[in-house]
DNA sequence: ATGCAAATAGAATGCGCGTTCTAGAATGGC
DNA sequence: GCCATTCTAGAACGCGCATTCTATTTGCAT
């Protein structure tokens, strides 16, 4: 019926990802796409509605990704060795997807786009955001015997802002991080749920 | 001789990092800034002769501030006191400087001056970055009587990487981090430095 | 073969922002 | 009081980029 697409939907998304992940989403220009696919800056506007649907695309693509695959680990086993697994995603999520990792870790959503989300895309990054919350909140509970704020709190620290900070100097310099970040998390992990565990009383929601 | 300036230098470095905390250093517009001066653009120019000037100006005298701060308590006293003092900074500096704190932590460098930094300020920034990295490495030798990269990594962790990790959930809500930021940290540079003492032998550089 | 739907192709448009330019006003030394 | 100097004031310019518009091409259904 019609002509096929020379540029798929993919392909774009793709070539935002990698400028994206190598110089900020600020560079990621409909032309610098376009001259990443070698084509027209027509094309582009065939596949998405505006810069902003696009770049919006990128973010929570990535985001998808790495939430299910730290979802999983989370509740795969007893939550001190599923947690750990969780923790430990991050530098393996960086070490096998550095573009996707720099786009989710190096900069804020908010550089993606700077003013409002357009409505589906904004419920789309709301239910991300619950279902991250959720995880976090029945994980607490299996580890922690708990729900309180204080108790979730020191279950992100451990789980997701330790690793971040653990990985972050070499997202920065763009390098694998090397096998010693992986014991910094495993320490802060360990540390921060024996802390918990001690610190905490059980079964009381404050 | 002259007029006498309405505007002085600092009020629009002021201007500038006001709204460079409020919404991020692409948002520092030239209109952005006087509108909030309520100066008319051109006086900005009486006062910096770029943009990158002046963003860079901001980002060298944030930056500049609060090392000063970090390296004091850096070497005031036994190196695990001192050390947990310094890391200590961080929420409080958050605290006390909101503005400077979310300049500093929540945005990139790179967001700040895209391109190529002015020569002068590029020495500048090199400066304050060899100026903190020697301080890691004088502190590292003190506390762990190593000085080598594994170990610097530990400590710079414990010292730079958590403690920022802790605290950055609370400056993207830009909220005061409650005191659990505090015993998060502790907890975090105790485990980091114990294991450090005993994992890695003393007085060998590998 | 032929027409139409859906692409490619890239020039044209409009807007926002950094920067510069022109005018007018204040200040202090003479 | 007058001038040089340095400011305020804001309009004007130019550029880069998102978006749109006008061809032109392609491939399947008929």
């Amino acid at each position: 019926m019609a002509r096929h697409a020379k540029f798929s939907n993919d392909d774009v998304i793709d070539a935002a990802a990698r400028l994206a992940a190598r110089s900020g989403p600020a560079q990621v220009t409909i032309g610098a796409i376009a001259s990443e696919l070698s084509a027209p800056t027509g094309s582009i506007y065939h596949r998405f509605a505006s810069r902003d649907q696009l770049l919006g695309e990128v973010w929570l693509r990535t985001a998808a990704n790495f939430q299910t695959q730290f979802a999983a680990r989370l509740f795969a086993g007893a939550p001190r060795q599923a947690g750990l697994s969780a923790a430990l995603l991050v530098p393996a999520f960086v070490r096998a997807e550095p573009i996707h990792a720099r786009i989710l870790l190096l900069h804020r959503r908010e550089d993606f786009l700077q003013g409002a989300w357009p409505e589906t895309m904004a419920q789309r990054a709301q239910a991300l955001k619950s279902e991250m919350d959720t995880g976090l909140r029945r994980f607490t509970r299996s580890a922690l015997d708990r729900s309180d704020s204080a108790a979730l709190r020191l279950i992100k620290f451990a789980l997701v802002d330790a690793p971040l900070a653990a990985v972050l100097p070499h997202l920065r310099s763009d390098e694998p991080p090397p096998p010693l970040v992986d014991g910094l998390i495993e320490i802060a992990f360990c540390a921060t749920l024996d802390a918990a565990e001690k610190l905490l009383p059980r079964r009381k929601s404050s």
